[in-house]
RNA sequence: GGUGCGGUAGCCAAGUGGCCUAAGGCGAUGGAUUGCAAAUCCAUUAUUCGCGGGUUCGAAUCCCGCCCGCACCUCCA
């Protein structure tokens, strides 16, 4: 069955080919490392990881770039005159504050006075984030996930070449912008005209920044400016590049082509972002192409409403693992299929309730893996996508990654015979390589860790239970199950005597 | 105001003209099992698809109008 995408770009659903078959460029926007990355983030990050695992389990090689963004933008740089707080600063601020409370480990950070003490600090929260989740690509770091400071050159490279071609020029103000009238295709990603574009920056962009710009959408891709905290020699002066560069620079330097298969990110970033990345990327190769399709995850929401600090209903990865939401532990590979099951086309909305289906779902999925394990003592068939059950599975996933329709086939399957273990055993493990929740290869250590720094002897309550059963002291063999419950296990009678088990969530 | 996505059972959600008297999951209810629970298994759980028209032999699916939600147009995944 023909693999279908939804892409933006184009508005409609189409065919998936990559440009050279059997091998697939794909380019994610990464996170910004002033902070720690939040579950919206991670959203979107593993509605990339479902499109990368699914298309290797079709037989492609995925060579997957996702970057991390360490240029201390100011708040304000959309405005011509980047105005506002440096983020690197606001950041620096943020983590002496909680160095003081004790947040942030002794050795952790030495210096948060130096951004790239403060980008490093928050690149590994956010690898040691994505390595829990079971995002493919944090296992590739530094390979396929470049820093942007690192690229600093070559934007300046390709910012040459945009003023060469007549796409770019510096303003009166010293700055170099992108003269977006140079690009007919300019709005063609979010549905915008340059009309459009100019009516609506009516009283949003303020007159003053907007004298040195030819049209109010130009956007900056240098700003010389001394005072900035992270700045670098140009031949437009010390300064900063603008934060639309570092995607097109990046995507054509370490993927290797001018034109790449598939470009993901959130849906904000849709405009101006990725409109910008367009323009940039076309008119310095002056292909046709930068993305040929280009794949937004829609936005998650959190208990109905919009996710912000304000409302408090904010949170990070850590916070949701560390229980934050649920009042206890959160195993990563329930946060990774919550996060995961919803199509990345419709906003999803994040609940107490919804992660515990979630961890339902997943304890499912890991006793029915322990089973057959068991049953086959680990020897799986061979069998290729053919099989009908991966077959169906992989259809629903060809029609525009339908998550639902998949598991809407896995669960069903889950639950009938299986008189040929190992041949199950082996369709089971062939999901897995696309869900990675059954079992969670990459959270193995963290499992023993919450198993091994138990504050009781789990194996021995559960003998107290067996034994009090034995001599119908059913009072004592409660008060043990509700004492073991009241910890936050799962206690469960079996053949072999009672056994308790960590609450997933 | 402009642009885009969506509205299917208590909740999540698939299905885009007949195989739909609408998949799957969660929940709920009844039963088996159990010392009682939990887990497991069996059964039941939308004659109806935001609202109103229309097209058609036939519509959740197509067309028109309306209502509602979300997003982007400003830093945000």
């Amino acid at each position: 069955m023909a693999i279908r995408f939804y892409n933006s770009l184009t508005h409609q659903t189409e065919e998936f080919q990559p440009l050279e078959p059997g091998t697939v460029r794909m380019y994610s926007c990464g996170p910004t490392v002033y902070d720690f990355a939040h579950i919206g983030n991670f959203r979107s990050f593993l509605f990339a990881d479902l499109i990368r695992r699914f298309l290797e389990v079709m037989g492609n090689e995925v060579t997957h770039v996702m970057n991390i963004t360490d240029v201390g933008h100011m708040t304000d740089d959309q405005v011509a005159d980047g105005g506002g707080e440096d983020k690197m600063e606001a950041a620096a601020k943020r983590l002496k504050e909680d160095k003081k409370s004790g947040r942030v480990p002794d050795g952790a950070i030495e210096n948060p006075d130096d951004p790239y003490q403060v980008a490093d600090y928050f690149t590994k929260a956010f690898l040691e984030d994505a390595r829990k989740l079971g995002l493919k690509i944090a296992f590739e770091y530094p390979e396929r996930i470049p820093h942007a400071t690192a690229f600093i050159s070559e934007m300046q490279e390709m910012i040459s070449q945009l003023i060469d071609n007549g796409h770019a020029y510096v303003g009166p103000d010293g700055a170099v912008y992108f003269s977006v009238e140079s690009f007919p295709e300019y709005g063609s990603l979010s549905g915008n005209t340059l009309e459009q574009l100019r009516e609506g920056s009516g009283g949003r962009v303020e007159e003053t920044n907007q004298a040195a710009k030819r049209h109010p959408a130009d956007f900056l891709l240098w700003k010389p400016d001394q005072s900035h905290i992270m700045k670098w020699d140009s031949p437009w002066g010390t300064g900063y590049p603008g934060w639309h560069i570092e995607c097109s620079v990046m995507a054509r330097k370490i993927l290797g082509r001018d034109i790449i298969d598939i470009h993901t990110g959130g849906e904000d970033l849709i405009f101006p972002h990725h409109e910008c990345e367009i323009a940039q990327s076309c008119c310095a190769s002056g292909k046709e192409h930068f993305a040929r399709f280009w794949m937004h995850a829609r936005f998650l929401m959190v208990e109905g409403e919009k996710m912000s600090k304000s409302k408090g209903n904010f949170y990070t990865v850590r916070d949701v693992l560390g229980g934050k939401v649920t009042g206890r532990e959160v195993h990563p590979a329930v946060l990774r299929y919550e996060l995961l099951r919803s199509h990345y086309g419709s906003n999803m909305n994040f609940t107490e309730k919804g992660l515990k289906d979630s961890a339902t779902a997943v304890r499912k999925l890991n006793e029915f893996n322990t089973m057959l394990e068991q049953k086959t003592g680990g020897q799986a068939a061979e069998i290729d996508n053919s099989h009908p059950v991966l077959a169906d599975f992989l259809n629903a996933l060809s029609d525009n990654l339908n998550i639902s329709g998949a598991l809407g086939v896995l669960f069903p399957w889950m639950s009938g015979p299986h008189d040929n273990p190992q041949e199950s055993l082996a369709v089971l493990r062939t999901i897995n390589r696309i869900l990675d929740v059954a079992p969670m290869e990459h959270a193995a250590d963290l499992e023993e860790e919450a198993s091994g720094g138990d504050e009781f002897d789990v194996k021995a309550l559960c003998k107290g239970i067996d034994d009090a059963r034995a001599s119908k002291d059913y009072a004592k063999a409660d008060e043990i199950r509700n004492q073991l419950q009241a910890a936050g296990y799962e206690v469960r009678n079996s053949p072999e005597g009672t056994v308790a088990t960590r609450q997933l969530a």
